[in-house]
DNA sequence: CTGAAAGCGCTTACAG
DNA sequence: CTGAAAGCGCTTACAG
């Protein structure tokens, strides 16, 4: 019961493999080969079930045909939905995708661009953790194609796809505003992303532009963390106080630290929104205030 | 600036690639190579940068050190999760991980199948849909090592992993039971799985054992979908309606329909647990009834 | 202790 | 129109 090869069915059919690798790549009009045992060809290979074998053709061809996705992490909803579709137009587009989670680290993600190399793999999208910048210089340097993916470095010069930051956060916040909040509270990770920053920047120049200010008592900068005890504490510092000290809308800058603060939120009894009103990115299951913009990636 | 390979140490060095294949394998001992001449194949390998080709590795070898996933849909928590998990136990293993999305499409797991065949891959980790069983019967008389996730056929023999679903069902809804609720209402969908089928028996068998008794209103089949409108529906009927009538507890057989059926709740302005209390499986960012049970999966 | 050689399953010039 | 041959980069009996 072994995999039929391309040589089974030559044998078979008393001609070459190179015919038969002819027909069965749809090149038979290209080399004019004679149509009746094109027919043939291809009636033995459906009957012997012949699948191509991938790791051979990559071998020879240098294409594996698939893509290697380094994220912070797949079990993070918006990584999820961003990873499923790029499954999907891979697949559409015959490629595979091998799937790394990062988890926001760099020596992880090095060890996944060399596992990925080790694999030839066709291309890169990543989403690069922080101080990244020399594994991805490497990577364009070695020419593979690489698109950064929700995130960018400014200064190094690649392919990205990211939503405008800026100004989905300037937005978020002028929606804020005109929903006559006053004193609207960031809370956002300490990780030095461009795109962190660039949504902790809208957000200051939205309350600048409208003439309510910057209060640095609302913006709270967390370190990255997978538990909530750093959320729930800024929750309550924004929450829990004087009366002419608390935020009246809260902004979050991740879907996560955005789930993590809507349980504090309804832990301490809060009523949303009319207690404080919430928006948060990229949130899967509530608010959608951005959406990822995913498009076909790479073809050779 | 290509990739340095075996021949060219070998080359370099003036000696054999056989000798620097065994050096760079840890066979050095084994085949009582000089050890000198091993140091020197180690420096240069290292100097050189030396990457094996997995592929040609894996076309001489018949391993791909390469496991194929496929699940429902990568976005959503549950399956996250359970990826990550995979994803993390694999590397460790110096596995690579392909994901496929099935999106419970039986058409379409096929097509994954065969591409992962196609690419070799050492084994598979399947959450199968429904209709099914064929895909899973062809691939297990092939040889290859396959596990099951989550789901599985009573009727195929098979290695699987699953929660007991009929435990945790039984266990929640004695939970709610416990809690002083009469009337417990079970949101579920349509899938003929074992494990879907099995969460209903449990719940059933609870309100049984504890006298309650089970109500035909307040069990809500609803068809397979993305989309929340049956949950909404099947909310409302089961929150406005004569008081007799309602129910005062609801359990959601998946995490996907749980969120919805949050989302309704709270849109309704009813109170939790207050108005109804709710369990659901597998919510990832509330309530977990169960854990998944991942465990290093597959060393050849 | 080390090397020459075969072969994994393909693709693709080259020749006729 | 079709086939013999080389080669992708590795591993692994086999020989010495």
């Amino acid at each position: 019961m072994k995999k039929t090869s391309l040589n089974d069915i030559a044998n078979q059919l008393g001609v070459s493999k190179t015919l038969v690798s002819f027909v069965l790549n749809g090149k038979s009009k290209e080399y004019r080969i004679n149509e009746e045992l094109a027919q043939k060809v291809m009636a033995l290979a459906k009957e012997l079930n012949y699948q191509p074998n991938r790791i051979a053709q990559g071998l020879r061809t240098g294409k594996t045909r698939t893509i290697g996705l380094i994220i912070a992490d797949i079990a993070n909803p918006f990584f999820g939905k961003l990873g499923r579709e790029i499954e999907q137009e891979a697949a559409k587009q015959g490629y595979r995708v091998i799937f790394c989670s990062s988890d926001e680290k760099p020596e992880k993600s090095e060890l996944q661009i060399r596992m990925l190399q080790q694999s030839l793999v066709d291309g890169y999208i990543i989403s690069p953790p922080m101080n990244s910048e020399e594994q991805i210089k490497k990577l364009i340097k070695s020419k593979t194609p690489l698109v950064l993916i929700d995130r960018y470095f400014p200064q190094i010069d690649s392919n990205y796809i990211v939503v405008d930051n800026f100004d989905a956060s300037y937005n978020a916040t002028n929606h804020l505003i005109a929903k006559g909040r006053k004193r609207i509270a960031l809370v956002t990770n300490n990780l030095q992303l461009a795109n962190m920053i660039d949504r902790q920047e809208g957000y200051k120049k939205a309350l600048v532009d409208s003439g309510l200010g910057i209060k640095e008592e609302l913006i709270k900068i967390l370190p990255f963390s997978h538990d909530n005890t750093d959320v729930a504490q800024a929750i309550k510092e924004l929450t829990l106080c004087d009366e002419a000290k608390k935020a009246d809308a809260i902004l979050f800058s991740t879907s996560k630290m955005g789930i993590m603060g809507l349980e504090c939120i309804s832990e301490l009894g809060l009523n949303i929104p009319g207690d404080v009103a919430v928006v948060s990115f990229d949130n899967p299951d509530a608010y959608k205030i951005c959406v990822s913009p995913v498009t076909a990636i790479d073809h050779p």
